[in-house]
DNA sequence: AGTTGTATTAACAGAGCTGTTAAACAAGAG
DNA sequence: CTCTTGTTTAACAGCTCTGTTAATACAACT
């Protein structure tokens, strides 16, 4: 007999993939449990070790898929050409846009690190690869714009931080807040995200410019 | 028998209850296990329930003690009478110490936040007054400034979450990182968050001000 | 119809968790 | 010395977790 087409929606192996995702980047490896990933795609969780052998293999292809985008993320962020200030502006809201349509993908990675760090050592180079690529172009341009006199003085490694920790927390905090004081969920949290946004680029220009 | 002296340091008691802080900080919640605590401690874990009945009562008196400290550390932040950017900046690098000397208390209430919710119930009402507080100091500062023209217009809500932020996530992240690149632990790591304080510092204050 | 390989289920094994309990222990009081 | 009272231990109960396995259902090909 043939395999099934695993391109078919609905069929088991998608469903638990589907289920094991949400709840991953939900709660993280360790909170996650196979039986709930069985219950949440509607099978019996010994389907999970048919399919997938064990629970480390579910996560680390979520983890696979969901790191792949996550770096590929950074790489729009790159394009040179543009004026410099443009080009730094368009990188904190692709990076900011993208990680709206992922909300979940900062707390998930953070958790990851934080509790399960050797699930990560795979995917160590990978990482450490795009993170060179980042840090090296941002480097050169603000190292180019302060030798012109362009922007105030400004240690790279610490404005990239900056940027990297006010988008990341924007997604990592304000959904733990509203966890516990609900007022700021649903619409007002998409307000406050709106206007965190805002907040974020107006921040880092006048950082660098004195006039905005 | 007369009951063991509580002050008594090393005593059983005692010793549970240093060893759930110890770990409860590190690990969260859940994470946690009372054996693990037992062992931690040097006793077997049927002490932990004669001393304290349940896991949910140890963490509510590690809890209370941390949040206590963490509200607590805002007090002085609200200091006015000195000039408005003296006041904010100590507000700013006040809480930054406080943090370097609890470096684990922003990712335990984040945890405790995200996966415990209802452990927090019972505190709800006093950081809801505390944050009232802050809040109410904060936006009467900023907006007296903006009214008299002294600092750029801003909107004090998204500014007290660009402090927050950025305070919180250094400790949040940075350690975090550290556990998947150890290269930026260890002796880095101090540096780069003495480096941070004066980045933070000097980024609200460009938020503000056009000279700095 | 019978063979073959896949898909699925139910039951189980072994481990770890929280919490309980009955019995042993230690030390001061009468 | 014995009674009392607070402390400690070891064993266990009941649950949940990950992973395995043997039996079964099922579709397709011969």
């Amino acid at each position: 007999m043939k395999e099934k087409d695993i391109t078919e929606k609905n069929c088991t192996e998608v469903r638990i993939m589907d289920a094991a995702e949400r709840l991953f980047l939900k709660n993280g490896y360790n909170r996650t449990t196979t039986t709930a990933i069985a219950e949440q795609a509607g099978v019996t969780h010994a389907m999970l070790h048919y399919y997938y052998r064990s629970k480390e293999q579910i996560f680390a292809r979520v983890l696979d898929k969901n790191l792949d985008e996550l770096l590929a993320s950074f790489h729009p962020v790159m394009k040179k050409g543009a004026p410099f200030w443009e080009t730094l502006e368009s990188g904190i809201s692709t990076h900011f846009d993208f990680l709206m349509k992922h909300p979940e993908l900062p707390a998930f990675i953070l958790d990851t690190m934080r509790f399960n760090p050797e699930l990560l050592e795979n995917y160590k180079p990978r990482i450490r690869k795009t993170l060179l690529r980042i840090t090296g172009f941002h480097y050169s341009i603000i190292n180019d714009e302060i030798a012109a006199g362009r922007i105030r003085k400004t240690d790279p490694e610490q404005l990239l931080l900056d940027i990297i920790m006010l988008n990341l927390s924007a997604f990592i905090m304000l959904p733990a807040a509203a966890n516990v004081f609900p007022e700021i969920g649903g619409k007002r949290m998409a307000g406050i995200l709106e206007e965190r946004k805002k907040e974020i680029i107006t921040l880092i220009k006048s950082r660098l410019y004195r006039e905005i």
